[in-house]
DNA sequence: TCCAGTCTTTCATATTTATGCAAAATGGCT
DNA sequence: AGCCATTTTGCATAAATATGAAAGACTGGA
């Protein structure tokens, strides 16, 4: 179907860009080949219950709703605290060891997340591997997961 | 100071939760005798980081950032677990006994979650009485206390 | 007190978002 | 296929929100 498949495009589009309003979705699934009007976007906003966010640094951007970031988390900091085993960093990548199995699945947890830091992430049965946007963003991220481990 | 006692009112109209545009928010300051124009909601609402919300029945809503939601939780979370002696519960009240001292903390932090179930609150030095908007409501307020303290 | 700098507000308006309605597309059914 | 019901979309525009600029308020210091 073409709403869904939109909408699929549309939060990958969330996760790895800076989206200050509607009509930056409209050109960035123009440049994916997907043609739709603001208005379009508009009802789909209201369909996936996304929300424009005014961000600390004085713009806005559009993230994923309330309620699934919170599910998401708990569910996140459960597998975190269930299979963790150990993590490392270099340069933009955080690199983090699970128990054999548990990989595929903190990996959709943090694609989930959308976090603002995260550019992708990749991983086998045992491992995750985290891309950031940016050196500094991945001392952000880092923290994030200390706190999520640490944290009741 | 004129502007941080507004955004005070601002938090408190937030959970009665009818706000469906910035307007309202004028009109229903203007009922308490302040006056505002949409401009300054516009703003305050990006100062506080307010966002309006799809909500499932079809409308939009404005409502509490999730970052400060949460961080107000753990506070409250850790304010309880720390401080709490007893509670009680009769008709749409709930009484919680805390640690002389930690009263007003807790109202606050309390009154910050804009828990729906919640009319207000009121305190002294060692009792926080929260008043529910009705019967039913206070059986999930009661909960929802009970959750933050079993809870890991 | 008066001033300069900073912050806050309003007004006017630009920008952005939501939506009524008609047209187009989609999905069964027969 | 052909038809009807339902859903989705675009267009046009209404509605809502954000913001530049000017004016007003506030603050600390001379």
């Amino acid at each position: 179907m073409k709403k869904q498949e939109r909408q699929r495009y549309i939060k990958r589009l969330l996760s790895s860009n800076e989206i200050e309003r509607q009509e930056d979705f409209v050109s960035l699934l123009r440049a994916e080949n997907i043609e739709v009007t603001q208005a379009t976007i508009s009802r789909d906003i209201k369909d996936m219950q996304l929300v424009k966010v005014p961000s600390a640094t004085g713009g806005y951007h559009y993230s994923m709703p309330v309620q699934k970031q919170m599910d998401t988390e708990k569910k996140l900091k459960r597998t975190l605290k269930d299979a963790y085993v150990s993590y490392a960093t270099q340069d933009k990548f955080v690199l983090v060891k699970v128990l054999p199995g548990n990989g595929p699945a903190l990996a959709s947890l943090i694609e989930a997340m959308h976090y603002d830091e995260v550019f992708g992430t990749i991983g086998d049965d045992a491992t995750v591997l985290i891309i950031c946007k940016s050196l500094a963003l991945t001392l952000d991220l880092q923290q994030k997961i200390q706190r999520l481990l640490s944290d009741n």
